[in-house]
DNA sequence: TGATCGCATTCTGTCGACAATCGACAGAAT
DNA sequence: ATTCTGTCGATTGTCGACAGAATGCGATCA
């Protein structure tokens, strides 16, 4: 790399307003922020010692994304996503792992990063959360995959936005780790012969089954 | 200084913020704004008769839709979207239109606001940029009667990136309205036939055909 | 006692100004 | 002649403050 002889690390003071939109989001991911109370900019800035300016800009970046919305009054609060929402947000995420998946078979993209997902995935010793993190990053490390820069942005909306919902109902359903990893494992593989054979569909196939159990779907996809 | 170069119009009511967004938004997809050059929030808010901060907010969700992109620390300039950027653009509309068409025809959707745009495709004495619009419309339609508001937004994204993908190339290639009508008009077909008979795949089918003959999509679809 | 109007407080939207940073240019040193 | 360095103008990033709107509370009247 480009300062690998020094050691010197690149410096890049994040704007204002990336730092702001990182924290907010992680402190509405986490469940710090309370669901329904609304956000008062000046509240947040004052709590982050900088002014309302950025915050602002991080608000409507967030809104973007999915995860603020703002109310009639025109105060901003996290999005109130309930179970009415899951349908379409995992009908979407399905949607855009197989754009990944297809894409990947056609360009025959080597794997091995999905190594890595799957190592975390399976080492022992690690929370119920550490492994819900391990799942999303091996689909998030599918989708990357692809090599398409706005897929794997509206992607990560997406599971935000569904982490979420999830911390809401808190109904974490995920498995045991060692079946986890199995799961994993069958779709790498999957993938894997999906390439050799040029046929994405067995893929494709398997990645609706792995979705369909991890949530309920809507029976959107088994015409295909 | 007047805005009679741009066309700008002094801001009055809404948010400002919003006012500018639409306003730099048209401006990017008609042409008006040089696309290499860069968008200085100075100089467009004094042509909108407004201050910095609001035209800094709407740069900034441009960025995010895809508009506009900025280099880091340094001016915003219109995203300058190449031929090499169409494969996965198309790709992912090709993708969000066939989760439309699967909702549809899943839910039985009504078909009759189809008609609307359809005839508007069809009058005659249009000119060919009414023809280009009058037939995104159509297609904004269908997605729109799946009734999934993140599908629209992301959707509504794709199509104002692609256009200006057309703008910078300008090979806009829009055929005779006649034939245009006649082909929109099958696919609404499609989709009925699809609705009655409770499998989408024909339907599915003949949208890839209708995409694949407007832009070129890479070939990820035929394996389907 | 209950409802409605008015006032005060709080919050959001917007603005002008200051500070920090970048690219370019010119001068100096090798 | 070329390269490095110091300075300057331009532009972005951030801030504190003001104005309008909304909310809540209290007083007055039916």
């Amino acid at each position: 790399m480009t300062s690998s002889t020094t050691g010197f690390q690149v410096i890049r003071s994040a704007s204002l307003v990336d730092e702001a939109f990182r924290q907010i989001r992680v402190g509405i991911l986490n469940g710090d922020l309370a669901a329904g109370s609304p956000l008062r900019d000046s509240v947040l800035a004052e709590q982050m010692g900088i002014s309302r300016s950025p915050v602002r800009e991080a608000l409507r970046l967030l809104e973007q994304s999915g995860l603020v919305e703002k109310s009639a009054n025109r105060s901003y609060r996290i999005s109130d996503l309930a179970a009415a929402d899951i349908p379409e947000l995992a009908t979407l995420r399905l949607a855009d792992e197989i754009v990944a998946v297809r894409t990947i078979v056609q360009h025959k993209v080597a794997l091995d990063p999905l190594d890595a997902a799957l190592e975390r995935l399976g080492s022992p010793g690690t929370t119920a959360l550490e492994i819900a993190a391990a799942d999303a990053a091996f689909h998030a490390a599918v989708v990357a995959l692809a090599g398409m820069p706005r897929l794997n942005a509206r992607y990560a909306d997406l599971t935000d936005q569904i982490r979420l919902v999830l911390l809401a109902g808190d109904l974490e359903q995920t498995g045991s780790s060692s079946v986890l990893v199995e799961r994993h494992t069958a779709l790498r593989d999957a993938l894997r012969t999906a390439i050799d054979s040029g046929d994405p569909l067995p893929a494709i196939r398997a990645w609706e089954a792995h979705l369909l159990q991890g949530m309920q779907v809507p029976d959107l996809l088994d015409p295909l």
